[in-house]
DNA sequence: TGAAGTTCCCAAAGCGGTTTGAGAAAGAGA
DNA sequence: TCTCTTTCTCAAACCGCTTTGGGAACTTCA
């Protein structure tokens, strides 16, 4: 059933009746309800590929996934991410086109589907320091929101972040006041710009209170549950282990908590554990009462926010950019407590 | 730069182009030669949103994704599942729509699919017992492969799946080898296909050695970190607590080391622990050694399958259908022993 | 009554490709 | 030389919708 069959049916034009369905004025009232219920009886349902072609937008967005080649890692926040900019998309009834892309491939991707036309827009995911994809869609002309910011652009774009620094600054500012004075940071890679952004909030605490950064203690690692457990097996044979560790994410918490573990230490007794936790649905911390002491922001609430944006932007495609700061909420948990006395 | 440019620009009619470019043999292959050098000097590629239209088809698949409702939870493997499919779809120009839909609205989204027409075919993910949707796609002609089976399916389809039941029933096997008589299953949730397999694997196996199950010791759960130690803290404080544990996931198993490491007791020692793992990229089972004793297999390697077999049931819709069983491998890891002796 | 608006609907031209059916040119066979 | 193929190319139709530019019928106003 298209277009054409159901203009028949009713003895309309088919001009007559995509007006009446698409609400435009100039039809009478009356006709339009038997359009309408015509529409409904026969479940015409207009083709999206003739739409598409016709109005010439591709009503989709793109996700262009980066694949961490070496150990073809994606990043399990992605799920929640998209779940919730899901729920916008659909709502304004586009689609969602992913696409997994091995690492530094990307711009290939990039200019293939402005060229070919299958989306709209597209979201930008785990944005590197100086990101080139930034001007590369600044030239494309194609809308682009990013979930992330990339220190070093020089133009502006719209994006959505976690204040990742001050989340990072109130952890170790929080470790501090309870004594803490050799506090370890498990960091992701430090090429990502969350990343350097964490350990800039770590620095500055640290320095903030006249306290020299030891490089000892500072790492940065995929963010998986084995290099977790690795590193912080590492640091706990130190000769002066930290006594406070503030890791990147809920997986390396994991490993972190295996290593801890098994040195037959206790958690929030023996050494404190501050996370950042993206509130993802699978792996929540804790779920009435917290595990860990935390920096929370929800990955999901900032994927249904970029998703919002980059629709606003493809409707209205000014050349301003809106940008979204999220603050992380501090969450106490069982996993902090003071500096133990010496043993 | 469309194909009518392109043609103006060499001379040519746009039929002839168009057949240059796509390899039809009634081209001189001089001629072709001319065009595609030009469509590459002036980068020409042709719009998606024409081709289907022209074509008739939508040159994309889609992944319905059901998201548990009450807590909203998307299922983590999804990710390593689109990552393995991701690779054939762009291997064969396929675009990849997600569709995150709540449980139970899924039959409105394929209906709507098919008459839209914005894909050609569809992956069935998270199969229930006994699921509609199988009666459904088959009522509206839309090809697809399910990832899972789903049983009491009266008509034939295409699937992938893992050998749940034996996986569950060796795993169960080892375990009463080992000794252990008081085997615990904490399962997902048992109106899931294989949840209901992974049961029937662990009860074959108990029977066979004659040992009644003891419905004490059977848990069905949504597969979180929390869920996973919450029930196992309980198992633990029973009167009688089991000597081995058999989890459906990593995840439950994160939050049973949680419980058992509370308790006191050593994993592989005090208890035994076997889990079934996805072989998920951001969580390994240990980089070189693996951690759990388990069931592997990879659910990347399942997407890659399941996503070949779509695209040949688009390109070559017989009626016949595919089945893929997947036999996971039985690691032996570090946290199984012999049952430990009375203490 | 005639002119000027309104209101409602339609024919036709698109969007940018693919595909059909046919024709011109070149070569082969008689 | 003429006819029949074969080879190559093209004009035009088509995919199913949107959108432009009218135009008929009906009101309103002078």
């Amino acid at each position: 059933m298209n277009l054409k069959d159901l203009s028949q049916k009713l003895g309309l034009s088919p001009t007559t009746v995509s007006r009446a369905l698409n609400g435009y004025p100039e039809v009478n009232e009356e006709t339009r309800a038997k359009v309408v219920t015509a529409a409904k009886k026969y479940n015409y349902k207009p083709n999206a590929r003739a739409i598409r072609l016709a109005t010439g937008r591709a009503m989709a967005v793109g996700h262009v996934i980066p694949i961490e080649t070496r150990h073809e890692i994606v990043n399990p926040i992605f799920a929640d991410f998209i779940a919730g900019a899901g729920e916008n998309y659909a709502k304004a009834g586009y689609d969602l086109i992913l696409s997994i892309v091995p690492d530094g491939d990307e711009a290939r991707v990039y200019r293939e589907m402005k060229s070919r036309g299958n989306v709209d827009g597209v979201i930008v995911h785990s944005p590197k320091h100086d990101d080139h994809r930034i001007q590369l869609l600044h030239e494309l002309g194609l809308p682009f929101v990013v979930h992330g910011r990339a220190t070093g652009a020089e133009l502006p774009y719209s994006w959505v972040d976690v204040n990742n620094r001050r989340a990072f600054q109130r952890a170790t500012e929080f470790l501090l006041d309870l004594g803490h004075r050799r506090i370890a940071l498990v960091n992701g890679l430090e090429f990502m710009d969350f990343a350097i952004r964490r350990r800039d909030g770590y620095l500055g605490a640290l320095h903030g209170r006249g306290i020299a950064a030891d490089p000892a203690l500072m790492h940065s690692i995929e963010m998986t549950e084995g290099l977790g457990y690795q590193i912080v097996r590492n640091l706990l044979a130190l000769p002066e282990p930290p006594t406070a560790l503030l890791l990147s994410s809920m997986i390396i918490a994991l490993g972190a908590r295996r290593a801890i573990v098994e040195r037959g230490l206790t958690l929030g007794r023996d050494i404190s554990v501050i996370i950042h936790d993206d509130d993802l649905s699978y792996m929540k911390n804790g779920e009435d009462v917290p595990i860990f002491t935390a920096t929370r922001s929800s990955v999901r609430e900032a994927g249904r926010i970029a998703a919002g944006m980059l629709l606003e932007t493809i409707a209205n495609p000014a050349p301003s950019c809106t940008n979204r700061l999220l603050e992380a909420e501090l969450i106490i948990g069982q996993s902090t407590g003071p500096l133990p006395l010496r043993s």
